[in-house]
RNA sequence: GGGCCCAUAGCUUAGGCUGGCUGGAGCACCCGGCUGAUAACCGGGAGGUCGUCGGUUCAAAUCCGACUGGGCCCA
């Protein structure tokens, strides 16, 4: 609906436009750069930007991990201290930048991205690298998340390298860093195998065939012959079978099939097979089983020592399948351990692209999912397959490039995670985690089975592994450029890149024997790298910095995913480089879902544009929406929520600084910077209640507890409107008493400046809009902003018991309301008297009932002991109990006199809408005409001198005759008599 | 399959650790008032099995257990 014309309305109350012109002037005016640079002798506040990987497009969970960041880093900042770090920073390694460079080149395999040229290859992925650098700071800028965007870090800097190298080296000192051959989890696509931490961002439900197979006893001379039921979900690691394990706590039994044989497998096992019944013929304990020999389902792998036997293993689950359990040692990590303890060797036929070589002739050539269905019919025309269903069940994906990954041995190296769990342990549980459960829940747990760290990748761009290793095996780890240099005998060349080719051609005579060392032609974990970001962001220990190995991170701020991700890592480095924990404080946000309570994702196409989401709303209503969320928890994002949280305090600041504004215009009326020491009621109170808030944001604030830090805002700036102001008001404008005017001018734009700055940290746009117009700085000096200013601290004004005391005088008032409306007598028309009938005394004595009496518009506050109240009651008087046997009493009928100040009332506030509605500005002074019938004239020429101040009227008239529809006049009907009024600008 | 977290009015939520009076508040809604007042202000009203079931207790939104739904993580 339109505002009716000449309504006011708050000026400039358009978060989107206050956002853009506070940009503007800090844009202009370099207020970040001075910002960031401040306070170079402050107590020193640690901080790491958790680098966003640079070429994917922040979404809107970032912008919650990004607000919580900003806020305290803007309240620590007003506090006095100094930042180190606001850099931001850049991932820039890894798989997702490889995939995105393959896309483009259409390159489908390693082999094809060798052919284009590895160097090339690099080239390209650092030149995409920073493609969406522009979104994240244009993303930040909007919200108002201040960091040192000029001269971020990035992780492929040579600089950053070579602190990565570095610690390396230290990791490979102490032992933690080692080659093995392992089972890891490994996408055949990529071609490399991935981290624990990767693969499980990369689990999906999928449907898998779930076969049991017939494996055959070699018994020669037995008359039955009899076969282990085998199950298995993956067909094509049965050609690498090398044994069979059961459980040596669990019995067995030998089951008679339809063709007259025994089929052996756990007993447990036999109503899920059976489940129409079953001859049991034979009864075996595990121990009876183990040793004996099988026919192998196929015959590739050929004959080893050992293969082809039961083993026994407590590792097989008796709830599961048949008891049975096939173990290829290539194929998953317990048939690997279990495989080295039989000594039955590896048998692995694929190759790096997961595809069957000429080995398995059956399916050389497939895929080893493609090759499922191939291999299963073999087994069933040679009757080998007793069982053939599917299952519906979570199987790992690669979580870059969606390819089903595999379990297969490889050479790899490894951070030993494993040699200091205790120590994760132990370092994280000094953190401050919020929420307070991840420390010994979800993260505490992971620690405790954290396994060792797969660190290298079989890839092109990342940082390559300092290791280099000669013929012999003698590994030597390289941790600076220098050192490279020497070893090398060749100076490195200046603008060294330390990336693959470039590094891969520098061989080295090996330190021990003096063979020719080449490096291990692999990439670390992206992950790594930003675990190094606290120290390589500063090229420690290569130049001095404000890096302190000592010393964790004061605070970290980031999405719940990155428990596993930038936490850990983060943790490990600091833990096995430093042996202390890494932050103190860690702040975890939930992800946002849309308004269904669905997870966002650009695949389901309901997610939203953190940009355009800024564009309509803008940065302080955005923040202050997420602020006053759970954050903790997963956030549904209702987009009609989001506006008018933040309008219910800002709005109403703002108006009540228009409110300000326009009457702050009298002389010598300046606004103060500095606390007043004013006498009055209100006055006292509405300081009081600042210093409580100041108190309240700053403990909420040094809890890392924004929201609780809002609350006491958006309270305080209620209490301000609709309290202090709303029985203020007059006080502005009058001239009846310049002190205490300058009073009320004092206190308001007091607290409206202090407001300014308890409200920077949470909404920096619209805090530094109320600074620099209430101030009129004029959004040009750097050195004026809002957020150079320092934090509001609590001053002598906190009066607790006045407090209450105001508390309790508000609840007097809203049962004098009530009543008043018992009475069923408008509050325009005075009535005589409001009695309380209590022994306590006044809450705030003669100035408090005056208060009272003016909410109420009575004449007469009246404190009266408990007995009396029987002498109050109906018609006289409306009555109302209240609590602890107080009582309250209120006039119920106005006297004649009352009623005609009623009318005068009356007719002044149609007057007053006039003046409005004609365009006049309060300051406006009139000329005013009426006509009024004769019950209405006679009050209206006895108050005379009232309309005449009251409405700014130089003259005020009174004509006999009725104007009739002349339309210079506006009539109303009041308590059926008419009025007619003309308002006129006087004439000069 | 295992673990962690969440559930209070149509919406956003306080309270919960430490059990105790009619479970507070804001938005929206209805009635009335007020206005030198904004996305207003003031009074009143309606709206809650505090997810469900069970237990402990004189007493449970609060403590315990199970379940349901949602989210996340692990395997």
């Amino acid at each position: 609906m339109a505002a009716p014309e000449g309504e006011v309305r708050a000026p400039n109350a358009n978060f989107p436009e206050i956002a853009k012109r506070v940009r503007a002037y800090w844009e202009s005016a370099g207020v970040p750069e001075l910002a960031m640079s401040g306070h170079p002798n402050g107590p020193v506040f640690r901080f790491t930007e958790g680098p966003p990987t640079a070429n994917g497009a922040p979404h809107v969970g970032h912008v919650i991990s990004r607000t919580l960041k900003d806020v305290h880093l803007r309240y620590r900042r007003l506090r006095g201290d100094r930042i180190v770090s606001p850099m931001a920073g850049w991932d820039c390694h890894g798989l997702p930048v490889e995939i995105e460079v393959e896309k483009r080149h259409g390159l489908k395999s390693k082999k094809e991205i060798e052919a284009f040229g590895v160097g090339r290859f690099c080239d390209e992925c650092r030149s995409s690298t920073l493609a969406v650098a522009s979104v994240w700071e244009e993303m930040s800028h909007r919200l108002g998340y201040w960091l040192d965007y000029r001269r971020p870090y990035s992780t492929m800097s040579a600089p950053y390298i070579e602190s990565v190298w570095w610690s390396l080296k230290e990791l490979h000192a102490k032992g933690l860093l080692e080659k093995g051959y392992y089972v890891l989890p490994y996408c055949p696509r990529c071609e490399t195998p991935l981290s624990s931490h990767e693969v499980a961002q990369g689990y999906r439900d999928t449907t898998d065939p779930s076969v049991t197979i017939r494996f055959p006893l070699l018994a020669p001379g037995e008359e039955r012959p009899a076969s282990l039921l085998v199950w298995t979900t993956t067909p094509w690691t049965l050609p690498a079978n090398l044994l069979v394990a059961a459980n040596p706590t669990i019995p067995y039994v030998g089951v008679r099939s339809a063709e007259g044989g025994e089929e052996i497998l756990a007993e447990a096992a036999v109503p899920r097979y059976y489940p129409d019944g079953a001859v049991v013929v034979h009864r075996y304990e595990a121990r009876d089983l183990a040793g004996r020999e099988y026919e192998p389902p196929f015959p590739f792998a050929g004959e080893g020592a050992g293969r082809y036997r039961v083993v026994l293993d407590t590792m097989v689950d008796p709830a599961e399948g048949t008891g049975f359990v096939h173990i290829a040692p290539s194929f998953g990590p317990e048939d690997q351990r279990i495989g080295a303890r039989e000594g039955v060797g590896v048998y692995d036929p694929l190759d790096s692209r997961g595809v069957f070589t000429r080995a398995v002739s059956l399916v050389t050539g497939k895929s080893f999912k493609a090759s499922d269905p191939i291999l299963l019919k073999d087994l069933v025309e040679r009757g080998k397959l007793a069982r053939s269903e599917t299952i519906r069940h979570p199987y790992p994906f690669c979580w870059r490039c969606g390819t089903a990954l595999m379990f297969r041995a490889i050479d790899s190296w490894f951070v030993r995670t494993s040699r200091f769990n205790e120590r994760l342990v132990k370092n994280n549980r000094t953190v401050t985690w919020v929420p307070e459960h991840l420390r010994d829940g979800r993260f505490g747990n992971f620690l405790t089975e954290a396994k060792d760290w797969a660190l290298s990748r079989n890839r092109y761009w990342g940082t390559p592994l300092p290791v280099w290793v000669c013929p012999v095996g003698h590994a030597t780890c390289i941790g600076s450029f220098a050192e490279l240099g020497r070893r090398s005998g060749h100076k490195l060349p200046d603008g060294f890149d330390p990336h693959r080719v470039t590094v891969d051609a520098i061989h080295f005579p090996c330190a021990t024997c003096g063979a020719e060392a080449k490096r291990e032609p692999y990439t670390i974990d992206a992950w790594y790298d930003s675990g190094a970001a606290p120290f390589a962001q500063f090229h420690y220990p290569f130049e001095p910095g404000p890096f302190d190995p000592t010393v964790p991170l004061d605070f970290v701020a980031e999405g719940l995913d990155q428990t596993r991700g930038w936490f850990y890592t983060m943790l490990v480095l600091a833990t096995a480089l430093f042996d202390r924990p890494a932050y103190k404080v860690a702040i975890a946000n939930g992800l946002v879902m849309d308004d269904s309570g669905q997870k966002m994702s650009k695949s389901k196409g309901n997610a939203v544009e953190p940009l355009a989401l800024l564009d309509r709303h803008g940065g302080d209503v955005l923040r202050w929406a997420f602020l006053t969320a759970d954050y903790t928890e997963a956030t549904k994002l209702r987009e009609s929520d989001i506006g008018p949280s933040a309008a219910r305090v800002l709005g109403t600041l703002f108006h009540v600084y228009a409110f300000y504004k326009q009457n702050a215009t009298a002389d010598g009326l300046r606004p103060a910077h500095e606390a007043p020491k004013p006498s009055g009621l209100l006055d006292r109170w509405l300081l009081s209640r600042l210093d409580t808030t100041v108190r309240e944001t700053t403990s909420a604030l040094d809890a890392y507890d924004p929201r609780r830090g809002a609350a006491a805002i958006r309270s305080l700036v209620d209490d301000l409107s609709t309290w202090y102001l709303r029985r203020s008001r007059p006080r502005f404008w009058t001239d009846a008493d310049p002190a205490d005017r300058k009073a009320a001018n004092d206190t308001l734009s007091f607290t409206l400046g202090s407001l300014a700055r308890l409200l920077a940290p949470f909404t920096p746009f619209a805090a530094e809009h109320l600074y620099q117009e209430l101030y009129g700085l004029g959004f040009v000096d750097p050195t004026a902003s809002v957020h150079l200013t320092r934090w509001p601290t609590s001053n002598s004004h906190f009066d607790g018991p006045l407090n209450t005391a105001m508390a309790a005088l508000r609840a007097e008032v809203e049962v004098g309301r009530e009543l008043r409306q018992r009475a069923a007598v408008k509050s325009r028309i005075p009535l005589e008297t409001f009695v309380v009938f209590s022994d306590a005394l006044a809450p705030l004595g003669k100035a408090g009932d005056q208060i009272v009496a003016d909410e109420l518009n009575v004449r007469v506050v009246l404190r009266l002991p408990r007995p009396n109240a029987g002498q109050f009651g109906p018609p006289t008087y409306v009555v109302r109990p209240g609590e602890n046997g107080v009582a309250y009493a209120l006039s119920a009928v106005p006297t004649p006199e009352l009623h005609r100040e009623g009318l005068v009332r009356e007719s002044l506030r149609r007057l007053q809408q006039a003046r409005k509605e004609t365009g006049l500005e309060f300051t406006d002074h009139i000329d005013l005409t009426l006509h009024a019938d004769p019950g209405l004239r006679e009050p209206l020429e006895a108050a005379k001198e009232r309309l005449a101040s009251d409405l700014l009227a130089d003259s005020v008239t009174f004509v006999a005759d009725d104007p009739g529809d002349d339309p210079a006049f506006r009539s109303w009907e009041i308590e059926g008599l008419r009025l007619a009024g003309r308002i006129r600008r006087p004439v000069v």
